[in-house]
DNA sequence: ATGCATGAGGA
DNA sequence: CCTCATGCATA
């Protein structure tokens, strides 16, 4: 079946990732996606490395925030600039790395653009306008339960995609729509497919390690996270 | 910030 | 049915 590509985003074609290279630091396998210089009749130009798409969003966030914009500010006007609207939802996952490799390439020319347009002109004014909604009922969100996450999960792991007929099953031991089941292990893979995976810790950047006076005791955590800005 | 959902497009 | 891009509604 699928070899272990777990973490490693490959835009372009298969790769067969059989590299067990458990040796890289607290971040995921950095695609490799060097064109040497002679591949494509067109000149090459976009397909940022995984690297670059993390240092723009981060750039792009505190840059953002600067400027006094929200999430859902920039969506909007995207929409207005070029026709693309996206929502706080897509803005904020963009910051977060929590898309596809393909996707954050695709945004990331947009974002780019609106932040140029956006420090360079200091002072204007940011018309924005409102669009109508879709006129289809839509579901309730369902709830699951924690425990039944946690019965999810475990068979995802088994199987990360469930026939139809295992799906049923599930569905009636769970006690959930078999629907709502099988959304759930689309999503679930979805989440597999981001750039940063699920159970990354936040912001990983480099080992905060305090020692010198903390024995291996380590008693109280003092994990306070302080959010220097906040555009909720 | 994230969970569940929709819908288009593809085999 | 799936994947994939995307978002409403909610925690």
């Amino acid at each position: 079946m699928h070899p272990g590509l777990v973490r490693g985003q490959s835009p372009e074609l298969d790769h067969g990732s059989q590299h067990h290279h458990h040796h890289h630091h607290n971040h995921h396998t950095h695609l490799h996606q060097h064109h040497g210089a002679n591949h494509e009749p067109h000149s090459d130009e976009d397909t940022p490395t995984s690297d670059d798409l993390e240092h723009f969003a981060k750039q792009f966030k505190q840059r953002r925030i600067k400027l006094g914009f929200t999430q859902a500010d920039v969506g909007l006007a995207l929409g207005t600039l070029y026709g693309n609207v996206f929502s706080q939802t897509t803005i904020c996952r963009f910051e977060a790395l929590q898309l596809s490799f393909k996707n954050m390439c695709k945004l990331k020319p947009l974002l780019n653009k609106w932040l140029e347009e956006a420090d360079s002109t200091t002072g204007s004014p940011t018309s924005i306008d409102k669009i109508a909604t879709q006129g289809r009922k839509r579901k309730k969100r369902t709830s699951i339960e924690v425990s039944v996450k946690g019965a999810l999960e475990s068979h995802f792991l088994k199987c990360p995609k469930p026939s139809a007929q295992e799906i049923n099953s599930l569905a009636e031991s769970l006690q959930l729509e078999k629907e709502v089941v099988r959304v759930w292990f689309c999503n679930r893979r979805q989440k597999e497919k981001r750039m940063t995976p699920p159970g990354l810790p936040r912001t990983p950047e480099d080992t905060y390690s305090q020692v010198g006076s903390m024995g291996p005791d380590t008693p109280s955590p003092s994990i306070d996270c302080k959010r220097m800005y906040s555009d909720t």
